[in-house]
DNA sequence: GTCAAATCAATGCGTTCGTATTGAGAAGGA
DNA sequence: TCCTTCTCAATACGAACGCATTGATTTGAC
């Protein structure tokens, strides 16, 4: 029900996509002032300025509805770390590359502290739903062998794998994740985040010592 | 509404604060299987085994039962961390301290991970609610005054303000929810969670160098 | 122009929600 | 014993819910 994709041949088409981000974008704003629970089809409806029957048309269920929201967000986060890549590999340092990628795990603007807000209130939705529980679990672990590999190409270390720099990847991961739930939360402001985040980055860049495995 | 407190004088009493549990523990229940939009009056009342009239009673509107849920996981969170403190002040080395507070702040048992998902997910529920936002904000506050004034202690600075501490205090604690987080999804497991936790707390505590304030 | 497909507003149905009300039993001080 | 208070089961009510249905309108291939 994920690649279902749109009915390309026959569809109308034009405004298809267009009308059917609107209502994804009210979902967002709902979840985000008001919480996860208060997504219904009248209220998104209401918010995205449409009837129900076209939010019905769009998403014939509910569950619809939440998941291709629920795809849409993890999408975009997706997309905003593959957008801090260099596009032609072996291009930029790995270093820098690396300082883009943990850059983009901090919620700076408001924008991005309101995507981080709904992404969080979609991983706790999603902590009751296997399905997509496991979705959220690859996504972590594909950020954690990304910045594993990193790692090990700033290193230049032909001769630890790649797993050898699993340990401080988790760590950067968990890091950077922490610092972005303690922004939403406002206990840290979003600069303080970068600014710890970079430091320690810097110092595991800067680590000589080969990693040892940690469990 | 939160220091209401009981009857005290006419009541019975007896049972009251065990059937008062059981109602929150049926609340917790449910938002750890279900999720928290499933927390409803006939759903607690079923999951405790009691009618709603006896929900109703001791909860008079479902967002005072929401409310009481929430203050007593959260409670409940911070007596686990006082209880890694020693009663007597200087009684315990502040390294070891440190190490026992940030030890509990990562889930080992699944009865812990349990409480760590319904705490993220009252979390959640928070952002939408200021009053709610604020105490999540003030005991994270109070954490990292916390281990600001532990690492103070440990490195037995006298000239150095409990402020020029709190920069790390600020990484571990977003270092510990983050690994927190990673766990409960399962990326990574609480025993790799607390070995990358005390690993970096034992670096934090073996430098020597005076720390400077990042941001 | 024709016509099937797409679009979507309007409305009704059955369910579930939170809450208020009522009344019956149990408890315990007077 | 009496009588107030606590306890709480039962139930009714209006609102809001997800969803199915219907029909009018628009679109785009032919």
């Amino acid at each position: 029900m994920a690649d279902e994709g749109r009915p390309a041949v026959r569809g109308r088409g034009a405004a298809y996509d267009q009308r059917r981000d609107a209502i994804l974008e009210a979902v967002f704003t709902i979840v985000d002032t008001e919480g996860a629970e208060q997504i219904t089809l009248r209220r998104v409806a209401e918010r995205a300025g449409v009837s129900v029957g076209r939010v019905q048309h769009y998403f014939p269920s509910r569950d619809d509805l939440v998941l291709a929201a629920f795809t849409a967000i993890t999408e975009r986060g997706a997309r905003q770390v593959e957008d801090a890549l260099p596009r032609h590999p072996d291009g930029d340092p790995p270093a820098e590359v690396v300082r883009a990628v943990v850059g983009e795990l901090i919620p700076r603007t408001s924008e991005e502290r309101r995507m981080f807000r709904i992404m969080q209130a979609f991983e706790t939705y999603a902590l009751t739903r296997p399905r997509l529980a496991d979705r959220i679990k690859q996504d972590y672990d594909g950020l954690i062998t990304l910045l594993a590999l990193l790692l090990h190409q700033h290193h230049g270390d032909r001769d630890a794998a790649d797993s050898a720099f699993v340990p401080q990847a988790r760590e950067l991961l968990a890091l950077t994740t922490g610092l972005a739930g303690l922004t939403i939360v406002g206990t840290i402001t979003p600069r303080q985040a970068h600014d710890i985040a970079l430091r320690r980055l810097d110092a595991i860049l800067d680590d000589r010592s080969r990693p040892d495995g940690g469990g």
